[in-house]
DNA sequence: AATGAATGAGAGTTCATTCAT
DNA sequence: AATGAATGAACTCTCATTCAT
C-alpha cells in the first residue's frame, strides 16, 4: 500500500518545487511570482506542479510547514536549559537569529507579507509556532514569576512582549536598518540584558 | 491660481476614495481587492478613481500618507515629557495603542503586508516614520545613556529593541492571540515596566 | 436669424480646435491623439470641443474639409493653361508640391492613414478630390488623346497612371526615401519629362 | 535541439491566427479589430493569441513578413529579363498586380494605414521591401541610363517616379475608383507603355 | 508522471462622451 | 457658451489552472 520509493520520488520532487519556489518568493515576492517562474526555476513543466500541489497557495503553505519544521526542532535546546533565568532568555532570544541568518530572511518577509493577509497561512503560524512557543515559555518561567510576585497575565504579557521584541527587530532589519544590520551579531546580548536587567530609572 | 473650493472638492473626493478602499483593502486585503470593488464602495464610478490617482498602489501610497500624518500628529506629546524616563517610555509606549485602537488595526495589516514587498512603500515607511521616531528617541535618552555607561551604539540598539517591541505586540495581536486582545490596555504598562525595571534573574 | 457675430466666434473656435487637433494628430496620429491633447493644445475644456463637433472623426472630417477648400483653390490655375500639353502636365505635377511642402505633410500622413480604413472619409476624398481632378483632366486632355488616337478609356486610365505617381511619390518621401527628400525640389521636372517623353527604349 | 514536429505545430497555428487577423483586419481595420474578434475567427481562446504574439502589434508585423515573404519570392522573376528595356518596365509593373490581385488588397490598405502612422513598421517596409526593390531596378537600369545621357541622381529620380506611379494607381483603387476596377488587367499595359513612350507633346 | 499549449476569467487602465454647474 | 469631473464600456494582456498527449 505505501510504496517507499514512490514517497522518496515525490519527496524529493515536492522539495525541489519548494526550493524553487521558496527562490524566487524571496526575490519578487508571493504575488509578483509566476507559477511559471517557478516550474522555470524547479526545471520542471508548469504543469508538473499541479501533481505536487492543488494551487499556488498551497505551495506557501507547503514552504511554510517546512520553515515550522526548522523552528521547531531549533527548540529543543531551550527545554535543556534546565531552570537558570538569564540563559532561558539569552536561549530563547538567540535561536530566532540562527534560523534566520542564513537566506530565508528573505523568505520570512514573503511569508510575513502574506500571512497579515491570508487568516489560513496567520492561524496556521499561530497554531502551531506561535502558541506552543509561548506556552513553553510559560512552562519554563512559572517559578520565576511566584517568586517575584508576577501575576500569571502579567507573566503572559511579559512574556508576548519578549516575543513580540524579537519579531519586531527582525521587521526592523527588514525595513533596512543600518544599526542593526550592521551589529545583527551582538543584538540578542543587548536585548537580553534589557530584558533581565532593565533600562533603568 | 489656487481654487480653495476646487480644492476642497479634490480633498473631499480624495478621501472619499482613501476611505472606501482603506475599508475594502482591510477586508479582503491589497491584492484581492479590484479597482471595481474600491469604486463601488465609494459610489463612484471606477474611472473617476484614476482622476485621483494614478495607480491602484498609489491609492495605498495615499493611504499611508494619511495614517503617517495621524502618527507624526500624536508623537508632538512625546517632545513634552522633559526628561523623566519613566514618563518618556511609558509615553513611547503608549502612542501606537492609541492610534491603533480604531479600525485602523486591520489597514495596518494590510500596509505592513505590503510593505513587506513593496520597497517604495518600505523606504517611505522607514524613512518617514520609524527613522525620525528612532532618531527622536536617542535624543531624549541621550543623557540617561551616558548616566548608564551605555555606549551610543548600546543606546541605539536598545531603542530599537524597545521599539521592535512594540511592533512584535501589534503583530502578534494581529496573529490573534487572545490574551493580548483581551489585556490590551494594560499591555502598554506591563511593558513599561519590563523595559524600565527588567524581569531579574 | 443668421447673426454673423456669431457665425464668426463659431469659425474662429471651430478653426483654433481644427489648428490645435492638426498639430497634435501630425505628431502623435489620430488615434494615438486623445481629445485631451486636442483640448490642452487649443487651450480649451474638453467637453468645449463637443459643442463644435460631435465626435472626435468628425474634427478629422473638419480638418479634411479645410485641405479640400486649399486643393481646389489651387486648381484653378490649372484651368489656365489654356491646351498646351507641357504646360498643362508640368502644372498637374507641380501643384500637390506647392500645396504640401509646408507642414501639411505630416498631416496629410494621417488623413491618407485614417482614409484607408474610413470608408466615409474615402468616400469624401474620392468624390470631391480626386473625382473632379481627374475629370478635369479628362476634359483638357481629350484633344490631345484624340490627336493621339488613344482610346478614352486609355486616357482615363493614363490620367490615372499619371494622378497615382504624384500621389506614390509623396508616400515614398513620407517612407523616409532619403534621394526623395534631397531632390525634392526636382522631382515635378523629371517626372514631367518622363510622362511627356517617356523612358525610352 | 529543433523538433520539426513542435515547429510544424508552431507554424500551424502562427498562420492559422495570422489568417484570422488578416481577414479581421481587411474587415474593420487595425484599430477597430479586438483580440477578441481575432480570436474568435481563429477558433481559439484569447489568451492563447499571446503564446505566439506578444502584442496585437506584433500580429500586424507578423501579416507583413508574411507579405514580404510573398513580395520577395515574386522579384525573382525581374532578374531573368536580361536588360531588355521593355521587358524590364513591364515586369516591375506586372508584379504588384499579380501579388495583389487576391483578396490581399484589402489587407495591403490596413498595413499601409498602419505603415502611415507607425515608425517601426514605416523602416520595415522601406528597409525590406521598398529599397531593395528601388536598388534592383536602379542596377537593371543602368545600362540604359547611361545611353540616354541620364544623370544618376535622374535615375533614381526616375525609378521612384515608376514605383510611385504602381504604389498610387492601388491607392486609387482602393480609394474606389471605378475606372480602374473595371479595366485592372489592363493597367499595366497602359501604365508600361506611358512610361516608355510618354504621353506625347 | 510529465508536459506545455490552451484556456478564459478577470485585472487595471484609458478615453470619447456626457452633463451638472 | 464653457467647463472639467464623472462616466462606464471596452480594451489589451496576464496567469493560475486544466487537459490531451
Amino acid at each position: 500500500m505505501i510504496d517507499p520509493i514512490q514517497q522518496q520520488r515525490i519527496a524529493a520532487r515536492t522539495n525541489q518545487i519548494l526550493d524553487a519556489a521558496a527562490a524566487v518568493f524571496a526575490e519578487k515576492g508571493f504575488h509578483a511570482t509566476t507559477t511559471r517562474d517557478i516550474a522555470r526555476r524547479a526545471g520542471i513543466a508548469e504543469g508538473t506542479i499541479y501533481t505536487y500541489f492543488t494551487t499556488k497557495t498551497a505551495i506557501l503553505m507547503g514552504i511554510f510547514e517546512r520553515m515550522k519544521a526548522v523552528v521547531l526542532a531549533d527548540s529543543i535546546p531551550l527545554e535543556a536549559t534546565d531552570g537558570d533565568m538569564p540563559t532561558i532568555i539569552r536561549t530563547m532570544l538567540q535561536h530566532p537569529w540562527t534560523d534566520l541568518k542564513t537566506d530565508n530572511f528573505a523568505l520570512f518577509r514573503i511569508v510575513l507579507s502574506e500571512m497579515m493577509v491570508n487568516e489560513e497561512l496567520r492561524g496556521m503560524y499561530y497554531t502551531q509556532i506561535l502558541e506552543p512557543t509561548l506556552t513553553l515559555a510559560e512552562t519554563m518561567l512559572a517559578d520565576h514569576a511566584v517568586r517575584h510576585n508576577l501575576s500569571p497575565t502579567a507573566l503572559k504579557l511579559t512574556i508576548r512582549a519578549v516575543a513580540g521584541m524579537i519579531m519586531g527587530l527582525m521587521i526592523e532589519h527588514i525595513m533596512g536598518d543600518r544599526i542593526l544590520a550592521d551589529h545583527w551579531d551582538t543584538v540578542p546580548d543587548i536585548a537580553a540584558d534589557l530584558i533581565i536587567n532593565g533600562f533603568g530609572t
